[in-house]
RNA sequence: CGGGGAGUGGCUCAGCCUGGUAGAGCACCUGGUUCGGGACCAGGGGGUCGGAGGUUCAAAUCCUCUCUCCCCGACCA
């Protein structure tokens, strides 16, 4: 049994000025973490205790699946030159050297160290599947940390890795995972979405986020609410209605038109009286493309100019132009660069006249046009010249381009993309809690893992990438259940499931009560804490719902007659209840839980 | 890295513009009165004002440099 007096829970009544989001402001005030430097967080007593019953329920069902191991966190740097991430990862990896000047670096994550262990010892087609996890804290070096625990530089995660002889394998332990996953969120109390993602660093073909909802999150989820679709923004698609276009001019062919100081849209759209949606606009970009690797593991990295088209009232989505381009990185033109490959400044930027490489990040430039320009006439874009636009454009006939993809951001409002759906989307914002790819052989290839198959013949098998930020988890359920006084946790993640609280502890009949009370729920195979501190009433009331422990027990006035009041935080209400009939009650309230759990 | 903001007892902040004895509330310690939704009274402890340099008779306050943290944009669990 806990007494609160004996233990240490710092509570705020205030919460520091620099907390912003909910679990931020609670985590610090509830007493679970203090911060130590930007991203960086010590977890007290109350946090370390949660986190080990999120740490236990991630455990109990990877285990369902998987085998555990525990890799280090200080990493040689081979692995990572063979995959090519040592340089691939960028600033992001926390890097050291020992004292005899040998490169180290921090593990940010662990394909390449499990992919050393399975090379070294797998030989057979016999040996697989093998799906192998850890839970392990890992370091990235962050840009820029923020929201408490919600982006850090060092954190708890769940990876797990799988090895398949062949891609059918690959698409069961994905499942697997997918199936576990699911599990784990519900039984932590998660109201989550499974979400169709981009691959990014990892590499690989297919990848599925779990996302929790909340305006403290990062990413943006576009999804159905008719057929239930739902994909991360970075990946979404959507069925465009279709567009008026615009009546052509003169003899129909690209004409010149003086349109002085228009170089934003909304004011060409204004002057031609027209939609955006007949503009062309451009976004101009110098993309990053990583060289090969050299022998000794540096690489030329090299800048090539892109020009992106697409529909004047559209937003690029940079992680689509990254992947249709294959770059590394992007960032904007420079003026002289605008100057230098348009021969025109921006906002009268156009495709009319341009030249462009045929392969992708070539000498030139790369000209790549959004899927939405397809089939569309008669439009208006810059004509590469200050105070000049063209009219009567027609993709295809007036100019073409390197390659044509869906580069755009999706907007709420647009068609759902699946066939025959009606459904239109809705885009809200989300945290990810975890997160499945389909590696494919990106590791297995380069590192070479190889085993026998049945002809006994040598074959590089499949893998799958899969994490869970734990501290994420703990970090959304707060986000997801909480009010002015603190939050709610579910009772399979709360550092206590029930805390008695003692309202007057010179009472020595309340505290006696109160004492065997604890004593008798924690028989009952219950988490509970004691309140037992000189305190009001009023402050221990207040304690007990800031720091999310899901059922409370007031011991006080109507004690004397065998009564105690049990209250349900998430709900704010309370019944009372006979001293003799409570801890069967609360058992019972906890179980339902589980069931309820059990029942998604 | 670009842009914006903040560093003053443990927490929230005032003081800075206009240089002149470092303050309030909460928290903490002692005593008393209270005791079911963050009590009250009295007394008390605790601060190199982020750091370095400069200007000045005198710097929390003015100047220069620097460090750290937070927020907005490119990354990801």
């Amino acid at each position: 049994m806990h007494r609160w007096s004996k233990l240490f829970i710092p509570t705020l009544r205030e919460a520091p000025a620099d907390a912003e989001v909910a679990s931020h402001k609670f985590l610090l005030r509830a007493g679970y973490i203090r911060q130590l430097g930007a991203g960086i967080y010590n977890y007290l007593p109350l946090g370390q205790r949660a986190l080990n019953k999120i740490i236990g329920i991630v455990r109990e069902e990877m285990d369902k699946i998987g085998q555990e191991f525990y890799l280090p966190a200080l990493l040689p740097k081979e692995p990572w030159e063979e995959s090519g991430r040592w340089t691939g990862m960028g600033d992001n990896m926390f890097r050291l050297k020992d004292r005899k000047g040998a490169d180290l670096c921090l593990g940010m994550t662990h394909e390449e160290i499990m992919t050393t262990i399975a090379r070294g010892e797998l030989r057979s087609y016999k040996q697989l599947p093998q799906i192998w996890y850890q839970i392990q804290t890992k370091f990235r070096d962050e840009p820029r940390p923020k929201s408490g625990l919600l982006r850090v530089r060092q954190f708890i995660m769940k990876d797990a890795y799988s090895f398949d002889i062949d891609s059918a394998g690959l698409d069961k332990s994905f499942d697997l995972h997918d199936a576990v996953y699911r599990a784990i969120f519900t039984r932590c109390g998660l109201k989550f979405v499974a979400v169709e993602a981009d691959s990014g660093a990892m590499g690989g073909s297919q990848s599925q986020e779990f996302m929790v909802y909340t305006d403290a999150g990062e990413d943006f989820i576009a999804s159905c609410p008719l057929c239930g679709y739902a994909a991360n923004l970075e990946k979404a698609t959507s069925l465009l209605g279709p567009v008026e276009e615009l009546v052509a001019t003169g003899d129909g062919k690209p004409e010149e038109i003086h349109t002085p100081g228009m170089g934003a849209i909304a004011d060409i759209a204004a002057f031609l009286k027209m939609s955006p949606a007949n503009d062309i606009k451009c976004v101009a970009y110098m993309a990053l493309k990583r060289g090969p690797a050299a022998k000794d593991g540096s690489r030329k990295d090299t800048w090539h100019g892109v020009a992106a088209f697409l529909r004047g009232d559209h937003q690029v989505n940079e992680t689509k132009l990254l992947g249709a381009l294959g770059a590394a990185e992007l960032r904007t033109m420079q003026a002289e660069e605008l100057q230098q490959c348009f021969n025109g400044p921006a906002g009268y930027l156009g495709p009319v006249g341009l030249k462009h490489d045929a392969e992708p990040l070539g000498e030139g430039l790369t000209v790549i046009v959004d899927r939405a320009l397809d089939g569309r006439i008669n439009m208006v874009c810059g004509a590469n010249q200050l105070d000049y636009h063209y009219r009567n454009v027609t993709p295809g006939r007036d100019f073409t381009w390197t390659l044509a993809a869906d580069i755009r951001s999706v907007n709420e409002g647009e068609g759902c993309p699946k066939d025959g759906c009606a459904g239109k989307l809705v885009v809200g914002k989300a945290v990810e809690i975890g997160h499945i790819f389909k590696l494919g052989y990106k590791y297995s290839e380069s590192m070479g893992l190889r085993v026998l198959d049945p002809n006994g013949k040598e074959v590089t098998p499949i893998m799958g990438s899969y994490g869970i930020g734990i501290e994420r988890i703990l970090t959304a359920a707060i986000e997801q259940e909480n009010d002015a006084n603190g939050f709610c946790l579910a009772a399979s993640i709360a550092p206590f499931t029930v805390v008695i609280t003692v309202t007057n502890v010179g009472d020595a009949a309340l505290r006696e009560t109160g004492e065997k009370l604890a004593a008798e729920l924690e028989a009952a195979g219950l988490d509970v804490l004691l309140d037992d501190r000189d305190e009001r009433a009023g402050v221990k009331f207040k304690d007990a719902d800031l720091v999310g422990i899901p059922y409370r027990i007031n011991v006080g006035k109507k004690a004397a007659a065998g009564q105690v009041e049990l209250v349900a935080r998430s709900t704010s209400t309370s019944v009372d209840v006979g001293l003799n009939e409570v801890v069967a009650l609360v058992k019972r309230r906890v179980d339902e839980e589980k069931l309820l759990e059990d029942s998604h």
